[in-house]
Formats: structure tokens, C-alpha cells, sequence
DNA sequence: CTAGGGTTAG
């Protein structure tokens, strides 16, 4: 700072200031005053209007991407008095709008380029792209695609790595995958971003084969970056062995003395279903700590259900002097969820403010779940009703599902309500109602349910459940008969059926309203996909070994009681991953002891 | 030296 402000006066003293130390000077500037000063000097001295003047373009940029308040419209004033802005000029407006709060506006800039006739370079492009990619500008970027390729910027190896990121970031894979396999050049960022965007983007299974084909056909050894896209690929898809195979190949490379590459092998772990590897790596870790390291941490041991030991480590980041953040919260409330500490919950959730963390909505998701599942009903919907925010979609169907547990009709009433104004059309909304209802055997409303969700074409997710056997992925939906062993597995769950009635099994009635619309509903919930797919885990894998399987949606209630009673008739430990967090089913009873 | 790829979340 001391060579900067001896630099100023220098620069303030002459009244011919030399380019090179302009540049200089215009390359160190942080504080606004010195920014002033140069603009005050290129005034002066005539060098704002010119045509050409890279310095002019510099402070744009530094302007332009100000974190402080006034600066950004500085920029476009300085812009406004240039008569024939350079190209330079243009990107580096393009690039601060990009960053901005309004992105959409790079995008407006570009096209008035293009009407007037600017020259545009590939930097443009580049600025334009990031835009497109923070609106998710699908048609956008294929225009500016088509502009790339208009402009013979194709063979940029920079920009199309851009080009395939954004692509994929605004969920068109395909078009990625293209631009990859077109690439005349590629670098290592650009296998990155690809294995990045297919993680991401739900092709899971497809990061992890380009991960493998990087490692043997690239010239490229994989960086920080590109295991952490393999890695969150195995989170996703739980495949605990692609991920020890790169926990591994991290050690071996040094990759470990990164602390986001840590974070990640955490996170995996924990996703994989085993918190005990998670927390071995968190205690071990050579690298600093960060925030997000302890987040992470939280986090695993409340998907788990490990109430205490996540508030242990939640007290622990304190005394480390990491100050929690609103996602260490989050974590520790959902913590205290799974594990059914209301009062640590109501506690913790009631000291946010105190430590100068406003609760967001997912706090307030969070709280309401806790007393809710509790059966405090009243006080979830009280709370509900004093929020400082509007409560969303989520928010009402939180409050809805815990309905369901008590039967409380007039708070699942009102929440109902308060859905389908909002517009929303979720099956699974209407089978809470409804249910609600046959908890209390007022068939004439759940009937009207019924006819309301026939009438509305509602929307619903069909649910899946997978199993890794022997490195294969096998998929069930509900009643799926297209896998090779089909036969085998309904004998299964036929015999599972007859044995578990020796344990005063009934199928849970309520829950076979989930399958509304389905034919046979009573099969229906014999044969929900988790089922299939523990049913195929029992007669595909040896004896005593565990089972692992992963669901897209929360486990049902019927199948989590007849899982717990396989596990205790054949004798297996089995693992479930739903939407939220993991069940582990041993000797008759689950990790989440019957509170999920 | 004016660009590109990255971790936690109801």
C-alpha cells in the first residue's frame, strides 16, 4: 500500500504520466480514491475518448466488478463518455453485468452489440456465457453458441470449456458432450468441467466412466478439481467403492492437503453410508479446517441420525473459534430432526439470532418438522404464522406431512389450503389430505380428494429404489417387472410376505393411498421399489452380508416396518438411503428408531 | 499480462 500511494503522488506530480506506470498503478488499485485518480488523470490528459486504451478498459473492469455499493455505475458513466468504445471496452462492461446481480443484462448487452455491429472477440463470448449460465439461458447460450462458431471461435480450447460448463450447467448434457467430442484441443479443465457438469446433471454413472477414461486415455492426471467431481459423482450415487478406489488415488497423489477436496471425500463417505469413514478423514485431516469442513461433518452424523454426536461436533467448531453460519445451523437443527431432540432443537433454533444468524426458510422447515413430528402441532403452526417471511410450497408441506403422523385434520386442512392456492400440484400433497382423512374414516372426504386429484392431472414423481450388485446398478420403480429376475424376486418378497405374518405384520392400510390411480393397490404396496430392491439384495448377494440400497423418495412407512422384520428374519443388516438420510435395519429394529 | 473447471443445505 506504501508503493501504491508513492506511486499515486509520482503519477499525481508529473503531468505526463508514462503508460507503463499507469498500467502499473490501474493493476493495484483496490480503494475507490485511487481509482478516481486515474480516471482524473486519463480525463486530463484526453486518453478517456480515444479510440483504443487499454487502461481506459482496465478501470471499466475494476469499476465494473466493485463490491462497493456505487462503483458498478461508475463504470457505465466512464462508458458513457467514450465516443468509439473498444471491444475491451464492451467486455469489461459485459463482464461486471455477468457478475452481477443482474446477469440477465450482459445478456441484453450482448445483443446490442451484435445489432450495432461491435466487434465482438471471444472474451465477449466468455462474459456472455457466465451470464447464460446464471440465468440458466438455455436458447441464449445456443445463440451465443452459434455466434462462437460464426466468429471461427470454435477451436478456443478456453472458451469451449466454457461453452460446454454453461451448457451443462443450464441442463443441456448433450449438448456439452457435443461440444467436448468437437473440441480440436482440450485441456484438463475441460475434461473437469465435463465430469463436473455430468455429476451434477444426474448423470452420475456417466462422470465416473469419464473419470475412468481421463486416467486411461488422457494425458492428463487428474487435478483437485477433477476428484471432486468424481467424488460428488459417487455421493450421489452412493457407490462406495468408486469412491475408496478415489479416496485413494487422492492419498497417493497428495490431493489431501486441499481442504475442499477433503470436504468432499467427508461428504462422500457420509452419502456412501458409512459416517464412522466419514468422521476418520475429519479427524485426521492434515489441512486447516473450514467452515464448511465442520458443516459437512454436521451434517453426516445428522443424516445418520447421530443426534448427539453431531451437536458435540457442532459445540466443537465453537471452541475451534469457527463462528457456525446459517448451514451450520441448518445441519445442527436437522441433527436434532432426525434424532428427536426437540427441546435441543427449540433451544438451538431460539439462540440463532443472539449469535447473528438471521433463520432462513429452511430453519424454519427445520423447526416446524421438529415440533411437528413431536406432535406439537399447534406450536409448528404458530410458528408458521408469526415467520417474517411468506412460507413456500416446502414450508406448507412440512407442516402437512407431520399432519399426517397425528391424524390432525384442521392444520392439515388449512395447510392443504394454503397449497393449492400457491398452485401447487403435487400428488403426494393430496395423499397426505387424504390420508389425514382415512385416519379418521371420513371416506366421503377422501373420496373428494380423490375427484379433486383426478380433475387436476396432478403431477407425481415416480419412485425408484437401486441396488449395487457386483458393480451393477439394478433399478426397480414401483411393481417393475422389466429386471432379469423378476420372477425370482416377487417369489421373494411372496415368501417375505407369508414369514412376516408369523410377526403380526398388517399391511399398513393408510400408506396404500400412495398409489392412487394404480390398479391393484394392494399389490401396489407389497411391491414399492425399496421392497424389489431389498428383495433382489436378499437372493443376489451371500449370506450375512449386508445390503445397501438407495431411494429416491422418503422410505414408506409399510416398508420400513417390513424391512426392519427381514432383517431380523434372514439376519442381514441393511442400509437404506432415502431422500433425507439413512436408515440402518438391524436385528429387527432401525437406526432411527421408528422417527424419521 | 483481460477468460475456462471446484466442497456443505428443509
Amino acid at each position: 500500500m506504501a508503493n501504491l500511494n508513492k506511486l499515486v503522488q509520482k503519477c499525481n506530480a508529473a503531468s505526463q504520466m508514462s503508460i507503463a506506470n499507469l498500467n502499473r498503478l490501474v493493476k493495484k488499485c483496490s480503494a475507490a480514491s485511487h481509482m478516481k485518480q486515474v480516471q482524473a488523470h486519463l480525463t486530463t490528459t484526453g486518453r478517456l475518448r480515444s479510440r483504443f486504451c487499454p487502461v481506459r478498459s482496465k478501470l471499466i473492469e475494476l469499476y465494473a466488478l466493485s463490491p462497493l455499493p456505487h462503483l458498478p455505475h461508475q463504470a457505465h458513466s466512464l462508458f458513457r463518455q467514450i465516443d468509439n468504445p473498444s471491444t475491451n471496452d464492451f467486455n469489461a462492461i459485459l463482464r461486471g453485468l455477468a457478475a452481477s446481480s443482474q446477469p440477465a443484462a450482459a445478456i441484453s448487452w450482448f445483443h446490442r452489440m451484435l445489432r450495432r455491429s461491435h466487434k465482438i472477440d471471444a472474451l465477449t463470448c466468455s462474459f456472455v456465457l457466465k451470464a447464460c449460465a446464471r440465468v440458466l439461458a438455455w436458447q441464449e447460450t445456443l445463440q451465443v453458441h452459434s455466434q462462437v462458431v460464426r466468429c471461427g471461435f470454435a477451436a478456443d480450447a478456453l472458451l469451449g470449456t466454457t461453452l460446454l460448463d454453461v451448457y451443462a450447467k443450464v441442463g443441456d448434457i448433450g449438448s456439452a458432450r457435443m461440444v467436448f467430442d468437437e473440441m480440436p484441443v482440450r485441456d484438463i479443465a475441460s475434461w473437469n468441467a465435463l465430469i463436473a457438469g455430468l455429476a451434477q446433471g444426474n448423470f452420475a454413472r456417466e462422470a465416473i466412466e469419464l473419470f475412468k477414461r481421463m486416467r486411461a486415455e488422457s494425458l492428463f492426471r487428474p487435478n483437485e478439481v477433477t476428484v471432486l467431481g468424481a467424488l460428488s459423482a459417487c455421493s450421489h450415487l452412493g457407490a462406495l467403492k468408486e469412491g475408496e478406489k478415489i479416496h485413494q488415488y487422492i492419498k497417493d497423489e497428495k490431493l489431501d492437503a486441499n481442504v475442499i477436496v477433503c470436504n468432499a471425500v467427508i461428504d462422500m463417505y457420509a452419502k456412501c453410508g458409512f459416517v464412522d469413514k466419514a468422521f476418520v478423514v475429519f479427524d485426521s485431516i492434515k489441512c486447516k479446517k473450514s467452515l464448511i469442513t465442520w458443516n459437512t461433518m454436521v451434517m453426516a452424523f445428522a443424516m445418520h441420525g447421530h443426534g448427539a454426536k453431531a451437536l458435540e461436533i457442532f459445540e466443537q467448531m465453537g471452541q475451534a473459534y469457527v463462528k457456525p453460519d446459517a448451514v451450520s445451523y441448518l445441519a445442527a437443527l436437522c441433527a436434532c430432526n432426525h434424532a428427536g431432540l426437540v427441546d435441543d432443537g427449540v433451544r438451538l433454533f431460539n439462540s440463532m439470532s443472539e449469535n447473528g444468524v438471521n433463520p432462513n426458510m429452511k430453519h424454519y422447515g427445520s423447526v416446524v418438522d421438529l415440533l411437528g413430528r413431536a406432535g406439537r402441532l399447534q406450536e409448528a403452526y404458530d410458528i408458521v404464522k408469526s415467520m417474517p417471511m411468506v412460507p413456500d410450497v416446502v414450508l406448507w408441506q412440512t407442516l402437512l406431512g407431520t399432519c399426517q403422523i397425528y391424524g390432525n385434520v384442521e392444520i392439515a386442512e388449512i395447510a392443504s389450503r394454503e397449497l393449492v392456492e400457491m398452485g401447487s400440484n403435487n400428488c403426494g400433497d393430496f395423499v397426505l389430505l387424504s390420508n389425514v382423512y382415512a385416519a379418521h374414516e371420513r371416506w366421503k372426504d377422501v373420496r373428494r380428494v380423490r375427484d379433486a386429484m383426478k380433475n387436476r392431472d396432478v403431477k407425481k414423481v415416480p419412485a425408484f429404489s437401486y441396488i449395487e450388485v457386483d458393480g451393477v446398478i439394478n433399478k426397480f420403480f414401483t411393481g417393475d417387472k422389466s429386471h432379469a429376475r423378476w420372477r425370482e424376486i416377487y417369489e421373494k418378497l411372496d415368501e417375505i410376505r407369508f414369514r412376516i405374518k408369523e410377526y403380526g405384520y398388517v399391511a399398513g392400510t393408510s400408506y396404500v393411498l400412495h398409489d392412487i390411480g394404480e390398479e391393484d393397490k394392494e399389490n401396489a404396496l407389497c411391491y414399492h421399489s425399496e421392497k424389489l430392491a431389498v428383495a433382489f439384495g436378499l437372493i443376489s448377494t451371500s449370506e450375512g452380508t449386508s445390503i445397501q440400497v438407495f431411494k429416491n423418495l422418503r422410505i414408506c412407512g409399510d416398508c420400513h416396518f417390513v424391512i426392519k422384520l427381514v432383517s431380523k428374519i434372514y439376519n442381514r443388516e441393511i442400509i437404506v438411503r432415502d431422500r433425507v438420510r439413512f436408515h440402518r435395519f438391524e436385528e429387527g429394529s432401525c437406526s432411527c428408531k421408528d422417527y424419521w
